[in-house]
DNA sequence: CGAACTTTGTGCCCAGATTCACAAGCGGTG
DNA sequence: CACCGCTTGTGAATCTGGGCACAAAGTTCG
């Protein structure tokens, strides 16, 4: 029997980090590795990777560790990742260029459908290889392409009714970048990513941040390294 | 006695969604306001609300609800967003490009005192009306204007070597958009912002789907809201 | 082949967060 | 001024996840 346990949410939040971890040990050919070790590459402890994997399946073996190859199969088995999902970007912005052109889409096993937007002046526009559509396509395309994954870079007003679009035309997953609250049948994931957020979050912490700490100053390091960039 | 209890880390993070909402009941001229309306705005529930306020404070009145005004006050002041702080943005490449472009800084209180990129070809490019400047002067800078927050843009492999400049000049809090996991000593506030990782979360809902909800479809949505982009 | 060693898988307990539910407190009303 | 309705603030119960610690199971070496 397969992944007889509901996985917790975390946990599901943490696979990518073995996953990027393995993809590291696989291409230094390692064959194996230990929840000790995977567990310092993603930044958690090793109770807590072992705990994670034993929700997948046991493909550990004791005294010896995980087979790196299999395991990063297992977990790509397990994220969807052994498959090309399409994706649409909608709101060619700063942002939606941006997303537009960073590489790690492809690399990581996904793929730009299509770039919309409503704005009929940025038609036609062209963003690396790819067209700017307008939105009114939006259905059509996702349907033609089975899109998977909707991501949302418009500004904040138009956000819900993209999001509303993208779902009717059977979208089931969005990433949000708009600082909104999207409301969205229960059988659709979202997540969000909120840049003004995270800041204020930072915000806290700096403001609070402890005045006993001397306000840094470690002349060593600063002659080093700077070369390396 | 202000902040009698250490604020949990997840309150900390709703903070902002309540500020959010507070920000814009101001700008629709109410008064007051109820945790079960705040919640609504927010997205979570009522009782968490009102735990969350309880951290800050008793600010609200029974029977009434809590004013609008001193609640957004009290909250900006808790998360420090009563003063301008400034940032570096450090790697100007898409993102960084775009992440300079975007106007939610400024409006939320945050001013993009410089962007830095190590590549010479793009020293001296304009990115709106800021200047990209060597990364070599990154600790000036950094002195210069007391920055406080970091964004880290750069690709993967520069993304520690950047972070120990950054906090060794003094900055306490970073924001990393690179895959990368970054060791930095404690007083050191980090968050993280992994496109991909995000997507594999959402890879793992799509390919998990329940597959009794039908493929979407609902007809009626689809040729309304169009013409509202 | 058995002993020593290594590392997994997991039961158990603890800490922290969420939610419930209700007493306390405030404003309005007659 | 007393009563009623509303909403906060918070103790208590519940749920969830984290981490310890150890038995189980495999490997290596003599």
């Amino acid at each position: 029997m397969r992944t007889p346990r509901r996985i917790p949410e975390v946990t599901i939040a943490r696979l990518p980090l073995y996953h990027r971890g393995l993809v590291d040990l696989a291409k230094s050919h390692s064959v194996t590795v230990s929840s000790e070790e995977l567990a310092e590459l993603a930044g958690v402890n090793a109770a807590k990777v072992r705990k994670d994997l034993s929700y997948l399946g046991t493909y550990g073996t004791r005294g010896v560790g995980y087979d790196v190859d299999n395991l990063l199969h297992q977990i790509s088995q397990e994220l969807g990742l052994t498959q090309n999902w399409p994706v649409v970007i909608v709101g060619i912005g700063n942002l939606g260029r941006a997303l537009a052109g960073y590489g790690g889409f492809s690399a990581r096993g996904f793929e730009v459908a299509a770039l919309l937007d409503s704005d009929p002046s940025k038609r036609g526009q062209k963003v690396g290889d790819l067209l700017v559509r307008p939105t009114s396509e939006l259905a059509e395309i996702v349907k033609a392409r089975a899109v998977a994954i909707g991501i949302i870079a418009t500004p904040a007003p138009a956000a819900q009714a993209v999001a509303d679009q993208l779902v009717a035309a059977g979208v089931s997953s969005l990433l949000n970048f708009s600082p909104t609250l999207l409301v969205v049948p229960d059988h659709v994931a979202v997540r969000r990513v909120d840049l003004a957020l995270e800041l204020q979050i930072l915000s806290f912490h700096h403001h609070h941040r402890d005045p006993t700490v001397p306000d840094a100053e470690y002349p060593d390091e600063l002659s080093m390294g700077l070369g390396a960039l």
